[in-house]
DNA sequence: TCTGGGGTCCTAGGACCC
DNA sequence: TCTGGGGTCCTAGGACCC
C-alpha cells in the first residue's frame, strides 16, 4: 500500500476554496437588485459555482478558478473586490473555508470591508471555534442556545466536546447530529449555483390595528396580485398558498392550501387568500399586518396545464397577460387591481 | 447595533392509501 | 372483516438566517 494510498483512508480536510462573499453599498444603504445582479455577474466571471445568497451576499467555490487565474482563493477574493468597487461603488467582506458555514462565519469574524481566510486543517478550525459562544454557530438562534446553556453548552468547544447522544437527547436526532457536525466544523452542504428559491412570499402591515374584514381583503387582492406578478414574470408556478396573520400581540396564526394544480394567476392566488383568511373568522380580531407565501414553485412550463373551457377563464387570462406587459414596460405600480386601491381611487 | 421583510428547514399530527 | 405497518401528503407552527 503506497503512502498516498493510506492518506486516502483519512479524509482531507477541505481545503479552504469557498468564499462567502457579502456585498455594502456606501453609508449602509440597500443594495437594490441591479446591483446585485450585476456583482453575481461579476462572481460568475470568477467562477462559474455561485450561489445566490439574497440580498447582498453569494457563496462561491473557486477550487477550478484558482488553476484558470493561477492565484488562491485570497487572490480571487481580493479581485472580487477591486471589481466590485470599481463597477459598482460596492465594498465587500469575503470569509474563505472549506465549506459554507466556516467561509460564513469566517466572514462574520471581524471588521467589514475584510478578506479573512480559515485553514483547512483541523486544528486550525478547532482553534477558530473552540472560543466562540454557542449562538456563533450557523443554526444556533436564540431558542437552541438557551436550551444548551441550561446543559452547561455555552461555548461552541464544550458542543464538540459532548458525546453526540447527548447532543441528540437534547435536541432531537437530526438537530442533536447536525450540531455535533458543526461544533466540528463540518458542514457537507455544497454551493449549488443556479439555485432557485423555493417560495415567494409577501407582507402587508396595516398602519394601525386592522379591524375590518374588507380592507384586510383588499390587502389580499394587492398581495396576491404581486406575488402572482412575480412567479408569472420569473416563469414559475406555485403548487399551494399560505396565509400568515399577524395580530395585535405579536402572535400569528397561518393557514395553507395545496391548489388542485399548480398556478400563477391572479384570480386563483386570491381566491385562495381570500378562502384562506375568511375561515379564520376574525372577528373583532386587531390583525396587525397579513402575509402570503406562494410555496413548492416549480418551472411553469413543466407543470401539467389543465385546459379550460370557461371563455371569462380564457378572458381573465388575457387581461392578466396584457397587465404584465403593461408592467414590464412602465413598472411594478402601472396597472393594479383596482379593488385594492380602495373606493375612492376607483370613481 | 437594531429592525424587519423575505427566505429555509424541521417537527409533529392527522388523513389517506396500499 | 379486522388489524396493522409504512409511505406520502397536507397542515400548523417554531426556529433560524441574512
Amino acid at each position: 500500500m503506497s503512502a498516498r494510498a493510506r492518506l486516502a483512508a483519512v479524509p482531507d480536510p477541505p481545503a479552504p476554496t469557498v468564499l462567502y462573499v457579502h456585498f455594502h453599498a456606501g453609508a449602509g444603504a440597500p443594495l437594490g437588485e441591479e446591483t446585485y445582479d450585476g456583482l453575481l455577474v461579476l462572481l460568475a466571471e470568477v467562477s462559474p459555482v455561485v450561489q445566490a445568497v439574497p440580498p447582498d451576499a453569494a457563496l462561491v467555490e473557486v477550487r477550478g478558478a484558482t488553476r484558470y487565474f493561477g492565484q488562491g482563493p485570497a487572490g480571487l477574493a481580493a479581485l472580487v473586490r477591486v471589481r466590485a468597487l470599481a463597477r459598482y461603488g460596492a465594498d465587500c467582506t469575503v470569509g474563505i473555508a472549506g465549506n459554507p458555514m466556516l467561509a460564513r462565519m469566517a466572514a462574520h469574524d471581524g471588521p467589514p470591508g475584510a478578506v479573512r481566510t480559515l485553514p483547512g486543517d483541523p486544528a486550525a478550525v478547532a482553534a477558530f471555534l473552540a472560543g466562540k459562544p454557542a449562538a456563533a454557530l450557523y443554526g444556533v438562534g436564540p431558542a437552541t442556545a438557551r436550551t444548551l446553556s441550561t446543559y452547561g453548552l455555552g461555548t461552541v468547544g464544550r458542543i464538540a466536546a459532548a458525546p453526540l447522544p447527548a447532543l441528540q437527547r437534547i435536541l432531537g436526532p437530526v438537530a442533536g447530529r447536525r450540531l455535533h457536525e458543526r461544533a466540528h466544523g463540518i458542514d457537507p452542504t455544497p454551493v449549488t449555483p443556479g439555485a432557485r428559491a423555493r417560495s415567494a412570499a409577501a407582507e402587508h402591515r396595516f398602519e394601525r390595528d386592522e379591524l375590518d374584514a374588507d380592507r384586510r381583503r383588499r390587502a389580499l387582492l394587492a398581495l396576491a396580485d404581486g406575488l402572482g406578478g412575480r412567479l408569472r414574470e420569473s416563469g414559475q408556478v406555485a403548487r399551494g398558498l399560505t396565509l400568515t396573520v399577524r395580530y395585535a400581540d405579536g402572535s400569528v396564526t397561518t393557514r395553507s392550501r395545496t391548489f388542485a394544480e399548480p398556478t400563477a394567476h391572479t384570480p386563483e392566488l386570491t381566491a385562495t387568500a381570500y378562502a384562506l383568511h375568511d375561515a379564520l373568522g376574525l372577528q373583532r380580531a386587531r390583525v396587525r399586518a397579513v402575509a402570503l407565501r406562494a410555496e413548492g414553485l416549480g418551472e411553469a412550463g413543466s407543470a401539467a396545464h389543465q385546459l379550460s373551457f370557461d371563455p371569462a377563464d380564457e378572458k381573465a387570462r388575457r387581461i392578466e397577460a396584457a397587465v404584465d406587459r403593461a408592467r414590464a414596460r412602465f413598472g411594478p405600480g402601472a396597472v393594479g387591481p383596482a379593488a385594492a386601491l380602495g373606493r375612492r381611487a376607483v370613481a
